[in-house]
DNA sequence: AAGTGGTCTAGACCACCAA
DNA sequence: TGGTGGTCTAGACCACTTA
């Protein structure tokens, strides 16, 4: 509150606070943040600034406030994950969602390949865990998914009895990691023989390759999914603005 | 103020009337809007209102602020509207933007199909202007481009001498149509003769075929374009959170 | 009835910009 | 120097939830 070059507005730095001790843990997904008259008296600023700051923390989809409840620390439940980063949809639907089941799961512990390093920013050679699944839509197999995550991210995460079709639920309820950001790079490609086994695809068959980058709420690098999709009736849909 | 069901908060009202003037060219792209002051004089509310008001403006890109200076009307100038709406960028580089050239472009006026007739929201068989140009990426031929608009909102679009670059700066300043919301389906093709012929790529190639339908300040529909991108050298990039 | 978030106001002080 | 937006405060009233 005295130096120049570093300042930060008050509510900013009631923001970071806040950001810190959701990442801590100090409120668990779900539960309630203290009320805002609490955490201004706690912090010692007016209500109208924590007020600012935990808006913020709504535009981030970090919290949830319900009239007359509280604050909550947003929760990833099945549902809500699923849809947040999963974009396929029906063409011309206006992004209607489609819902995904989720094949067998095969895991698998190794040593990360130099790009896999790279990109997850991992030391060479680091342990990372490599789990490979389809994904049915109506029934019918439509995308491969090959996830890469580092071990020391998720501990014994290779031997848990059954992953869900989220697995950013389990990330945040088990391993305390909560997926904010995901940086998506989408190119064409042709399909492979693992596409042509996994989804009985003919050669040849052109295939929406997803690479994506999950980011989690400090912003570690917490996996590595590329997604290979048949879109003869399904899109990838976005929307900006 | 008074009746219970159709309830506004005032902010919301205040931003409901700048949307409006906004759309009907009160103020010009790059013009000033009237102080904090002046609005919530003129439309009888605090200060603390307009400013939530102008706030939303801003998280919208409708408005932009400068301290010390004044609220201006967010303007399309080339290069921002290039990059707003523009995804393709280097693999690997966190979205760092590539920028396109623009080949020649051929104009065409002609009735709609019925798919477009429907995408667009038009009658079956309304006129609609069609342009076909095709991108350049570091000198190579990367996208082509198919652009339908309807006739209605842009007259005599297809007698324009030269088309900018960024199409969307033209909508604005010539036709006073505000882009303002992009909504994009993305599927994985295989190149065709067309794509062959203007970029000069094989049979066969695996092409990134992208369509979006834009969407005005009015949410009036105002162009549909389908990309075709060779995706060999570039990669579309999206970032969630 | 008590506690929560949601809205609205009024006023203060600051940093920035232009004349 | 005067006007602008940016921040911060204090307090009021409301609507919603829970008990």
């Amino acid at each position: 509150m005295e130096s120049m070059p570093d300042f930060q507005p008050l509510y900013k730095q009631v923001y970071d606070v806040l950001v810190r001790r959701i990442a801590e843990g100090a409120w668990l997904p779900a539960e309630a943040l203290p009320s805002e008259q609490a955490l201004a008296a706690e912090l010692k600023v007016s209500q109208g600034t924590v007020r600012k700051a935990l808006d913020a923390l709504v535009a981030e989809n970090l919290v949830q406030r319900h009239q007359g409840k509280g604050t909550f620390v947003a929760e990833h439940t099945q549902e809500h994950a699923l849809f947040r980063f999963f974009r396929l949809s029906r063409p011309n639907t206006d992004g209607e969602r489609v819902t995904p089941e989720s094949g067998p799961a095969r895991c698998k512990r190794r040593a990360a390949t130099a790009t896999e390093a790279d990109k997850l920013h991992l030391k060479k050679g680091a342990s990372v865990v490599e789990i490979n699944r389809a994904r049915l839509i109506d029934g019918t197999p439509t995308v491969t998914e090959k996830i890469v995550v580092p071990l020391k991210l998720f501990p014994e995460l290779d031997h848990q009895t059954a992953l869900p079709n989220t697995l950013y639920s389990l990330y945040q309820s088990v391993y305390g990691v909560n997926i904010t950001v995901a940086k998506e790079e989408l190119r064409a490609v042709l399909s492979n023989k693992s596409d042509q086994k996994e989804l009985g695809i003919e050669p040849g068959t052109p295939m929406l390759r997803v690479e994506r980058i999950a980011l989690g709420i400090a912003g570690e690098r917490a996996e590595l999914r590329i997604s290979r999709c048949d879109t003869r009736n399904i899109v990838y849909a976005v929307e900006f603005s």
